[in-house]
DNA sequence: ATGCATGCAAAACCTTTGCACCGGA
DNA sequence: TCCGGTGCAAAGGTTTTGCATGCAT
């Protein structure tokens, strides 16, 4: 996903692709393999357009949304998270959750072509998008002995 | 899962099951199939219980997550939404969210088996819990050609 | 008496909205 | 000029928290 790839999404749907609109892109785009929320891009713009309000953060990710080029995820735990949808493939949005740390680990295959024909067959349902989120422990988790110790943060 | 199993599970954390948890337990088994709000439960209850206010509601329903008697579910729209967990087998949660009229279905069988198994052997995670959201349409909905008439209700 | 649980209200938190202003076609 | 986009602040909806009271051991 490029810029320009962006840019003829918004001009193909006469959005306009403001300087602050684009300077949210941007944000997304160097940090491609973050889930970001609508602070963290806040934050990381506040230096080079401080009078950039939150509300536009989330109306240009709305729109964004609605393009598909972002997805929006909301785990439970505070706030929404933003992430770029991958390259050619669209869909697909695998995460393991670690309930020792907290991590969250996105998996890059698409795993499920199988069991969404299989919904299709046995339930007349037509799947235009999945998320599938694990929650569990990594073995090399340092913290995987702290269990008892942790405080209460919600993972999912 | 039967009121004295949860009573049991209680008992076994020497959490007290006061006649407010016992009553917000009795509307969720009452309700085994739904995905209710905490405003949902609590309108329930209101004709029985006036004066239980929805703290309690939340508290409880934090010690029923944390028990793993139920299962806390945020769909990014709206209020979360909680459901008990199924019998004996544990942790599974797979759900089809029509894009047309929002329905809410639950998919019954556990097809995640060998896919877990995989990640233990590829990515050493250790699964304990996953939940499957796919979106997609009905192919019987009947809003099934309204896509263009819909304000924007998420549903995902 | 001690400590957990409750009820109420206030606060906190995240997100959306109203409205005046700005800027490009 | 027109219209979409922006910025700010206020409102909205959901959830958490503080604190006094209540209840059971």
């Amino acid at each position: 996903m490029t810029m320009s790839d962006i840019a003829a999404q918004f001009a193909a749907r006469q959005y306009k692709l403001t300087s602050q609109r684009e300077a949210i892109v941007r944000v997304l785009l160097e940090n491609e393999t973050e889930h970001l929320t609508v602070e963290d891009i806040y934050l990381k713009m506040k230096p080079y357009h401080p009078n950039l309000g939150m509300a536009t953060i989330y109306r240009t990710l709305d729109l964004l949304s609605e393009l598909h080029i972002v997805e929006k995820m909301n785990f439970g735990d505070g706030p929404a998270r933003y992430d770029l949808r991958g390259g050619g493939q669209g869909h697909m949005h695998h995460h393991l959750i670690c309930e020792d740390c907290g991590e969250l680990t996105e998996i890059k295959e698409d795993w499920l072509a199988e069991l969404e024909a299989r919904l299709e067959r046995e339930y007349g349902f037509l799947v235009t998008d999945h998320r599938l989120d694990f929650k569990g422990r990594f073995k090399t988790c340092e913290r995987h002995d702290c269990r008892s110790a942790r405080t209460g943060r919600q993972v999912g």
